[in-house]
RNA sequence: GCGAAUGUGGUGAAGUGGUUAACACAGCGGAUUGUGGCUCCGUCACUCGUGGGUUCGAAUCCCAUCAUUCGCCCCA
């Protein structure tokens, strides 16, 4: 039986992983530029630590987690999502003590046990922020207005901001009654799946596809007339922001989130792409969620956070035909002729490499041909060609080819082509 | 959890019941070449995801199973 990679789990090489990296070293480097720092947790927690966080109910919990007994008996989790992880660790430590805000970055893998699609895989990678402490308007705005950077900076395209807001606890347990009321003589009318979310969450109900055509939820409540002043004001305020900093974006109303415990202002970063099989995918997606602290058994604690999925990033990066991540190759070939070139060889390819070049020679190979091939196989810009002529006068022939240049040195003037220290002779 | 499509060598693929599974690219071996990626010759699937069945005979039909991909639910 051959052995193969899990369903949904991915490998990465080559520029796969230049790709991966790239996007990592890149997003995380404006999240320090916003005073972000980094936060890294274990992979494993406790089961509790997500039920709590993320909602008995929610689907997440139901039938996405990878759960399982440890020799102890004790009920383990990989973890679906870092935001509860993250709230662990503050409220664990009593963080909420120290004065101001914290700002947390992370990027690590995060496991949910879904069925695999576009986009879509059972271990992938978010990368994200948390922010806690007290909260205002310029500060949601502003995280969005960072994860906006993070994207531009990638060179990801055709990406629109989707923002709603679903009220603090007050305005929304009023307007769930509101949404109950109206819909509890229309059930009939709503598709299967919508009849469950009307007792489990009847805010889901809003993005449902099946029925969003109908009549009935064209006119169904809407939040923004059941919000507290506060809630709508604090709202306002975050457009307000968001338009100084020159941000476009589009208010979902009905957009709600699945995750149970966002309050006020929530939003998506959306591939909006017709043309794409990924059209219409998040690649962000956060909000706040001021009562989290709260189910950790610590204090109200005013949180924003938002993740990225990084592998929807690099499918959108090769749609687009991104290849900026690619790193500048200016590696080198030495190509010989005969034993004492060999033996020159060697001795100059290890001096590139001490003089931290990227340096290979072919190992077996004596014809030229082999040789060749190996730049090729490396995509080396420079091939430096020794034969006996070469070695008879200390001389290299150094072929560019970027430039599309031959030339001829003497091996006192390598150092000086590549701009390096020491100096080089074939005597040995 | 539900639904659909696909599964032939490293890759792309032809082949729908009958002798040695076409072709292309890549690979490998060689010829030629102090400067290659051109050309030429040779070689490369005891086998068609796996396991059963039907048949004189199956990559081709049937069943099961696995995997991949896509969609739904949900989500980054």
């Amino acid at each position: 039986m051959k052995i193969t990679k899990i369903k949904g789990t991915l490998d990465f090489t080559g520029n796969e992983a230049v790709k991966y990296r790239y996007i990592e070293k890149t997003c995380t480097n404006i999240a320090k530029k916003f005073g972000f720092s980094e936060i890294i947790t274990p992979i494993i927690e406790q089961t509790d630590c997500f039920v709590r966080a993320t909602g008995e109910a929610s689907d997440i919990v139901q039938k996405e987690m990878y759960t399982f007994l440890d020799r102890g008996e004790r009920s383990i989790t990989l973890r679906p999502e870092e935001t509860a992880c993250v709230m662990r660790h503050f409220v664990e430590n009593k963080k909420y003590a120290n004065p101001g805000l914290t700002k947390y970055y992370y990027f690590g893998p995060m496991f949910r046990y879904e069925r695999p699609q576009a986009g879509r895989y059972r271990q992938f990678t978010q990368l994200g922020v948390e922010c806690y402490g007290n909260e205002n308007p310029l500060m949601d705005a502003d995280i969005i207005n960072m994860a906006w950077q993070m994207l531009s900076s990638i060179g990801v395209d055709n990406l629109k901001i989707c923002i709603n807001t679903i009220g603090g606890k007050e305005s929304r347990a009023k307007y769930q009654v509101a949404l109950k009321e109206y819909f509890a003589d229309k059930l009939d009318e709503l598709c299967p799946d919508c009849k469950v979310r009307y007792q489990k969450n009847p805010l889901r109900m809003l993005d449902c596809k099946v029925d969003s055509g109908l009549e009935i939820m064209a006119n169904a409540p809407k939040i923004k007339d059941y919000l507290e002043d506060c809630d709508k004001e604090y709202f306002d305020t975050i457009l307000t922001y968001l338009d100084a900093l020159g941000l476009k974006y589009e208010i979902s109303e009905r957009m709600v989130r699945g995750l149970d415990y966002y309050t006020n202002d929530v939003f998506e970063i959306i591939y909006d792409n017709p043309k794409s099989q990924l059209n219409g995918l998040a690649v962000c997606a956060g909000g706040r969620y001021n009562d989290m602290g709260a189910e950790f058994d610590g204090p109200t604690i005013q949180a924003i956070g938002f993740a990225m999925g990084v592998e929807r990033l690099m499918a959108i990066m090769d749609e687009a035909e991104n290849t900026d991540y690619l790193e500048q190759n200016d590696s080198i070939t030495v190509i010989t002729l005969g034993q004492n070139a060999k033996l020159a060889g060697v001795k100059l390819t290890n001096y590139l490499r001490k003089n931290n070049l990227h340096a290979e020679i072919d190992y077996a190979a004596n014809s030229l041909k082999p040789q060749f091939k190996l730049s090729e196989r490396m995509n080396a810009r420079y091939i430096i060609i020794i034969g006996e002529d070469e070695i008879a006068n200390q001389e290299m022939t150094i072929k560019d080819t970027v430039l599309k240049t031959e030339t001829k040195i003497k091996c006192s003037e390598l150092n000086k082509y590549f701009n390096i220290e020491g100096s080089i002779d074939y005597a040995y």
